[in-house]
DNA sequence: TTGAAAGCGCTAACAA
DNA sequence: TTGTTAGCGCTTTCAA
């Protein structure tokens, strides 16, 4: 890569010399700081303005060990978790938040395994002073560095925990998954329906996917196992497990499918096979996603989570960190449109 | 934010005290410089791993003036951009390249105006050895801010100039927009196609919307302006739009959708009003994104760009620019599948 | 209100 | 092959 002319680059010392202080006082300015002569305060800022001046964060960085930025770290992005706009609007909550404390977010992606040794050199160099991390699952050498470097952490998603996993000192900040899928399925229930299917994520990888399927379950323990088909969290997957359901079970009169994103690959399919939608089959979606949840034919019914407001919260969990209950569960509710 | 009990960190003098040796020997080992004896270099780092060392890249960048990372800046994150697969495709392409080069990618958003300060901040400090910018035309804070610093860039799609605007010395990447977009049109005139309408990008905002509606006016510069409507590159947009053309020139036999989200959306509205594709209406799309392309119905006539390709010859350019000529357009090939 | 001086943790000559 | 030393550019006491 072409080495910047860093030579060139004023420096604070030039800044001072120009305009005839002290370096301290050129700092003082910088960081805004009342004690200045106003007159002095103009005329630093002009010199810096004329000359290009801008901090090196580096040399800030080494001696005030803050950085001003916080990193978002998403695993599997092969999975599209990039794509789906849950995502997309948890991650426009924790921008916002960020920025309202005038902290950068940068978000960096684990693609491969050898990804994950590069994240947590850039995590561990101190080039962030938080961190927020989605699909990450205790174990990992991420969790050793945050561990290890006492980096401030946040965890979108509770961890899926398997045995011998502790998650202590991690905060997370989690949607009411289960209570959800029950509010869903609940209601297909009080709606008379008597074969409701369900079109789950991917449950033995996402912690979330599990805790719909178990909402499910809650409500319905005797369902026979060929109303559950498992998928992806994606359009398409949700499209291709409502072909296999009503390939399985023509009969069935509901499904509940754990994402809005599926729920709408399963209405094209629903009305490509001649269903009507909910007359013949009752479906009820997650998320609430409004770009999603209005514009399906018909509109969706769904079980709403403020999704922004969970981006927010873990923003802010980061900052005023409460000590000993870090863990949030963000409460769900129904919503209901036209298509249950 | 809490902040990182950095007094207990161990620094490289640590290490050289528990090792016997001096900072440069455990500075060499770190770097992995040669001229260092076996048994010292175990040593430290064993050392190294006992402590939990980790370097502090504040004060590697410095001295080095580099910090392993390249900043993504993607622009108007309200417009999905985010959301398209052609992105998603794009930036792999770009984190891929710059793992092979042992460089992170960060990732930075532009939601508000007031986010194009920070981030010039950002870029500015040092944070990045170089950036790769999408959606940004010229005149705007962050461009001052990289020309005058010098910072390594590369523009994803070709910058939409305005009058007075200049490109000088920024490196740019972008599909052959207007060829391709003749391929499409070509395709579908030379299949008898009569009325053949076009859903365009944001042409106003978008130099890639702005360059594939000139192809297609390259080949019908007849065409009624009631045959051209404008969408936003979303599925939902295209399908308005299609529903919009259907609406006011039921007559129309073709279709060409300047990206294959719109056109999976126009696919969707062309099915519910009955009409067969490709009898009734063929419909050519733009970009070949796998995923969505061979999962339409039917799938999707389309044009290819190697999308992942051009992500890593941006990343690629900013390692080793070619001193004259930086900007390259990437040619786009017709692929025929069922929908015209 | 301002300046002088020390030092953050590291790399990179230069010497040995 | 290793150690010594001098900064990198900034903030921050402490004195003035």
């Amino acid at each position: 890569m072409t080495r910047r002319p860093h030579g060139q680059r004023p420096t604070i010392e030039d800044v001072a010399r120009s305009s005839g202080v002290s370096r301290s006082t050129v700092s003082r300015v910088i960081n805004g700081e009342p004690k200045v002569r106003a007159e002095v305060v103009e005329e630093v800022r002009r010199v810096i303005a004329e000359l290009g001046y801008v901090p090196n964060q580096a040399a800030r960085q080494l001696v005030t060990h803050r950085t001003g930025a916080v990193a978002v770290v998403a695993d599997q992005p092969d999975n599209r978790l990039f794509l789906d706009p849950y995502f997309d609007c948890l991650l426009r909550g924790i921008r916002r938040e960020l920025a309202a404390h005038g902290a950068q977010a940068v978000l960096l992606f684990l693609d491969d395994p050898e990804d994950h040794a590069r994240v947590a050199d850039y995590l561990g160099g101190g080039h962030v002073d938080g961190a927020i991390l989605f699909s990450l699952h205790p174990g990992g050498r991420l969790h050793d560095m945050i561990g290890r470097l006492g980096l401030p952490a946040v965890f979108g998603g509770r961890p899926l925990l398997r045995d011998g996993d502790t998650v202590r000192g991690h905060a997370w900040v989690d949607g009411d998954n289960r209570g959800g899928a029950r509010q869903a399925v609940g209601h297909l229930t009080s709606l008379g329906r008597q074969r409701i299917a369900t079109i789950t994520g991917p449950h033995d990888q996402e912690q979330s996917a599990a805790e719909r399927l178990a909402g499910y379950r809650d409500v319905l323990p005797d369902a026979p196992d060929d109303l559950i088909e498992r998928a992806d969290y994606t359009r398409r997957g949700g499209a291709d497990a409502m072909a296999a359901l009503l390939d399985r079970r023509p009969d069935l009169d509901a499904v509940f499918a754990a994402s809005d994103l599926m729920a709408s690959g399963a209405l094209e399919i629903l009305e490509r096979h001649g269903r009507r939608v909910p007359e013949d089959v009752a479906v009820v979606g997650f998320d609430d996603l409004a770009e999603i949840a209005e514009s399906t034919q018909p509109p969706l019914t769904t079980v709403h989570q403020d999704v922004e407001g969970m981006g927010r919260l873990m923003a802010r969990l980061l900052f005023d960190r409460p000590s000993d209950l870090p863990s949030v569960v963000v409460p769900t509710r129904l919503v209901l449109r036209a298509s249950a």
